[in-house]
DNA sequence: CAAACTATTCTTAGGTT
DNA sequence: CAACCTAAGAATAGTTT
């Protein structure tokens, strides 16, 4: 039967791939849940899921009221851009509620937290390149409430 | 000996705690990376790090650093806002090279790819807010380069 | 304080329903 | 497919070095 003891390389196997990402995905982030836990650490991971297809429609129109929104404000917050950053992309917000309090965290300075960023994943072709800055706020409460769960 | 058998709640002792905090955080990079490897995700992970403090002085560098180039720079490229983002937060880019990558996984606008944003933490208190946009790029190939290792 | 050790618990691959 | 099952394998709490 063979039970057990996979080599670490690509699966092949479409149906075996996805069992293995759904697994490990909830394992990864009960993990991570637990860790935040015990140790009051915070913290968030994004993940990009070809799994799961049918949100398109959704990510578009997102996108688009964003850009309408974003074009009639023009307060600056730091942490509200690094939200659009990742609304621009084409990100599903899955838990509005959540992703309200890691802005609320990310407004936070307090000097004796340090913030690391781990990479996941490496794609083989690196570049270097960087930031900017000069940012506009939006407010749009209305946007995005169609965050389901995870 | 009672080995084993924690509870779920956050661990008071300042020792245990940073050593809980050690051993899991390498546990679920690991975890993460495999994951990674077998089905091909990628994606990344931040985590606010209270055990680690001789960096502030590399972080308010790279934060002065940031603005000044900001200044002199007005193109717009999405991925480098988000870079932007998490510098300006005073995050510390461990990995470089990786965070190209990041980068790089961002500009693709792969129709089939669906994205998904996962909190790890939960504190206790939200608010409903949003996006900004209008923002310019800077090219500091020199910034952040201090970068260390996980 | 970090690394090594290991008994014990936790996780999960592959199978079944 | 999804949910459940379960032994093989992985991870780690507490301890020692």
């Amino acid at each position: 039967m063979t039970r057990k003891k996979v080599k670490l390389s690509y699966i092949t196997k479409d149906s075996a791939r996805k069992s293995t990402f759904k697994k490990g995905k909830k394992g990864l982030l009960k993990k991570a849940s637990e860790l935040s836990t015990l140790c009051g650490i915070e913290g968030f991971m994004i993940i990009y899921n070809p799994y799961d297809a049918q949100l398109e429609q959704r990510i578009e129109q997102a996108n688009k009221q964003l850009k309408r929104q974003c074009r009639d404000n023009r307060e600056k917050e730091t942490t509200q851009v690094m939200f659009q950053c990742l609304a621009k992309q084409g990100l599903e917000i899955l838990n509005v509620t959540d992703l309200s309090d890691l802005g609320w965290l990310l407004e936070q300075n307090l000097k004796d937290i340090d913030k690391k960023i781990y990479t996941l994943a490496k794609p083989s072709h690196s570049q270097s390149f960087a930031p900017a800055a000069s940012t506009t706020m939006a407010t749009p409460e209305t946007m995005l409430k169609s965050g389901g769960k995870v």
